[in-house]
DNA sequence: CAGTGTGAAGATGTTCACAGCG
DNA sequence: CGCTGTGAACATCTTCACACTG
């Protein structure tokens, strides 16, 4: 293992490493070849062996990778070793359908309180979590230390929610919001936007 | 301009541009430098003006770029100047959002048809869309000629549903489903996958 | 001897720097 | 004179090819 710069495209790739590894363990496979692992995800073999072995040698030459081990090398890289509570912000369509999405791993990931301006939503239940009113955010994401924030409101709200996450002490922000947000250096942003997907999807067609 | 070919990355960048130049028409502004560009979207300007550049010569030298003619002009590039119809499939927490997401510019899409395999579902009505027996999915597609599609269902079913939208003339697919799905060389692909952003977001915390 | 780990080559994307135009 | 458009330099990422090992 070098101490060489990891490529964001690596870190890209990881989730679905891991993905790939939970259905061969469940599949009861002990192990996998990089270029098994390759066919299955539509990548070169060599590109599988160079993203992990940026993190050490985790493979048997003449073997592959033993899938539990790896399995859970690649948790351990992603700190998926701790449940990461979430603050939602904007209990609209988007911000409903993730207070009961079941995609989320619950091992993982925990949508923990939501807010929301409208009166009409204040104190509503859904899926066990209380809808909060939104002033009281950054205040409530303090004393819970909730690291991680949705924002599910219109783009015009969004750079005021992000801030109050920000000033509430979060570090990572998962964005639905078509806009762009300024944050500081230190807080790390993840982008979902749908609107710019269909767009670049028609470009193609 | 050149004949070159152009990165997957400008394409990416272009709704971007378009969504900051309909920002600048709306507060009546006229011009905008590569420079102004760049500040606004965090990037280089060089990049801006490399970008557009791949696909005419947009600028007038001194000035900028006229926003109402470049917005016009990424519009034509992208493809936004019909009306893409959608037919979604999985009307559980995502597809229901998505047939009531307000985001989507109605000019340029709008979820013509919905389908789900649960009886309890069909033929209930949500925001004008009847929900359809997905079984009906290749033909009703082909009739209405619809050639976009959104996958909304568990992973599980993914990969079926998609062959079925390829069945019925399909050329895009948005997917929201957590798999990776084969497709025909012609068939173009969107994925939102949430956990995945979640997932490599929580590397950098 | 099959399959990893990795330098080196190749491909792709970004930034610099400046000629040249309006 | 300011700003575009663009070769050339630079940076990053991917793939090749093979030495080496379990």
């Amino acid at each position: 293992m070098k101490e060489r710069k990891i490529p964001k495209e690596t870190i890209d790739r990881l989730p679905l490493y891991l993905r790939c590894l939970e259905k061969l363990i469940e599949d009861g496979e002990e192990n996998i070849s990089s270029k098994n692992f390759s066919k299955r995800l539509n990548l070169n073999s060599a590109q599988v062996r160079k993203d992990l072995s940026y993190f050490g040698d985790f493979g048997t030459r003449g073997v592959g990778y033993k899938t539990k081990k790896l399995a859970s090398k690649i948790r351990e890289i992603l700190n998926l070793n701790t449940k990461w509570k979430m603050a939602l912000v904007g209990v609209g369509n988007i911000g409903s359908a993730l207070l009961t999405y079941t995609g989320f791993d619950e091992r993982d990931f925990q949508v923990e309180m939501a807010f929301d301006s409208d009166p009409e939503l204040i104190g509503k239940e859904i899926n066990d979590v209380e809808i909060e009113e939104v002033s009281r955010l950054p205040e409530r994401i303090e004393a819970e230390e909730i690291k991680l924030g949705i924002i599910a409101v219109p783009a015009s709200a969004a750079q005021e929610i992000a801030d109050q996450m920000v000033e509430g002490g979060v570090t990572g922000i998962l964005n639905f919001a078509p806009a762009l947000l300024n944050l500081p250096e230190e807080v790390r942003l993840a982008q979902v936007d749908i609107t710019k997907e269909l767009e670049q999807l028609v470009y193609y067609l």
